[in-house]
DNA sequence: AACACGGGGTT
DNA sequence: AACCCAGTGTT
């Protein structure tokens, strides 16, 4: 029929974002150790936990480590939280490593072992949320699902132009890419979306040159990519500053405390220090908060930078 | 909708 | 020093 010939025709020359993204996806497919042809389950959630809001050069060398420790579900069931909460040390969000090692333990016990394997079964683990959930269920089990995490969020909104306030229009982002997914390889997809936000698509100074949606990116067209996703103007954070303690005893030993039960870091141990306040505190104030009076304190000088790493400064975290 | 939760990066 | 980045859970 002429008018199928015409339509093989129109498809082949029409522009398919979603081909063209997944040709570019095989051409510069990045070889990452959670990148498997059959990817077990309990590897693609445990690097998609450690993902959250955590680097791939920050989790990279992490990841190995904890696989090897503990290589199946099962082994991480009979580890005890302490020695995941150490695996963990360093990689922050630590309710993360809590879930990770409640979430192994409940399906070894109560599922036998059997790792949940739709959307809305892993939608249900503690620390499994909208995005992981659908991460895992695309990555791991080809469920046609898509993933939305910020990267998402800013190769649709640059895609389509979208004039929602990100994150609150989330929703317009979610529906679109899910009619994008394609049901014979929602994974690789899915990886392809964020490798694009991650590699070409970025937050600032985008690579527009060679990212295969050019031609279709309305927002490239309006020449300011940049300036999406449109966001909210976001609420000052005032920088508090503090003084903490290095107190050794004859023998070397460092002072440490024991942070409350709950809240920030509850339960770990950290130096002692004074208030967080936005207006640094004069000295009398400083020594008033000491762990100890009968010593003589000194400035730590040239150290001071060692200072301020242990101090962490930044306002919304202390 | 706003905030808490740690770590990293860029300007 | 100041700013940006951003999943999940709680309120």
């Amino acid at each position: 029929m002429l008018k199928q010939a015409m339509e093989l025709l129109q498809t082949e020359k029409a522009f398919n974002p979603v081909i063209t993204l997944l040709d570019w996806y095989d051409l510069n497919r990045r070889e990452l150790p959670w990148r498997h042809a059959q990817p077990d389950p309990y590897h693609v959630w445990l690097s998609e936990v450690m993902l959250q809001q955590t680097t791939v050069v920050a989790v990279t060398p992490r990841y190995a480590r904890f696989l090897e420790r503990w290589p199946d579900i099962q082994a991480l069931a009979e580890a005890s939280l302490d020695d995941v909460l150490h695996e963990w040390q360093g990689l922050g969000y630590y309710a993360r490593a809590r879930n990770l090692h409640c979430c192994a333990q409940h399906i070894v016990a109560q599922d036998e072992g059997r790792f949940p394997d739709t959307e809305k079964a892993l939608h249900d683990l503690p620390g499994v949320g909208d995005y992981t959930a659908a991460a895992i269920a695309a990555i791991a089990f080809g469920e046609p699902v898509a993933p939305v995490d910020g990267n998402v969020i800013r190769v649709i909104s640059r895609l389509d132009a979208l004039e929602q306030i990100m994150p609150t229009g989330k929703q317009v982002v979610q529906k679109r890419v899910t009619r994008l997914v394609p049901e014979d390889r929602p994974g690789d997809f899915a990886q392809a979306m964020m490798d694009l936000g991650a590699i070409v698509c970025t937050p600032r100074n985008p690579k527009c040159e060679i990212c295969p949606w050019e031609e279709a990116c309305k927002a490239r067209a309006g020449g300011d990519a940049q300036s999406y996703p449109r966001k909210a103007p976001k609420k000052h954070k005032p920088t508090r500053y503090g003084v903490v303690f290095w107190l050794t005893d004859r023998s070397g030993r460092v002072m440490l405390r024991r942070r409350e039960e709950k809240g920030l870091l509850g339960g770990m141990m950290e130096f002692p220090s004074t208030e967080w306040l936005e207006q640094a505190q004069s000295s009398e104030d400083v020594a008033f908060q000491a762990p100890v009076s009968d010593v003589v304190w000194k400035e730590l000088v040239g150290p001071k930078k060692a200072l301020e790493a242990i101090a962490i400064k930044d306002s919304h975290l202390f």
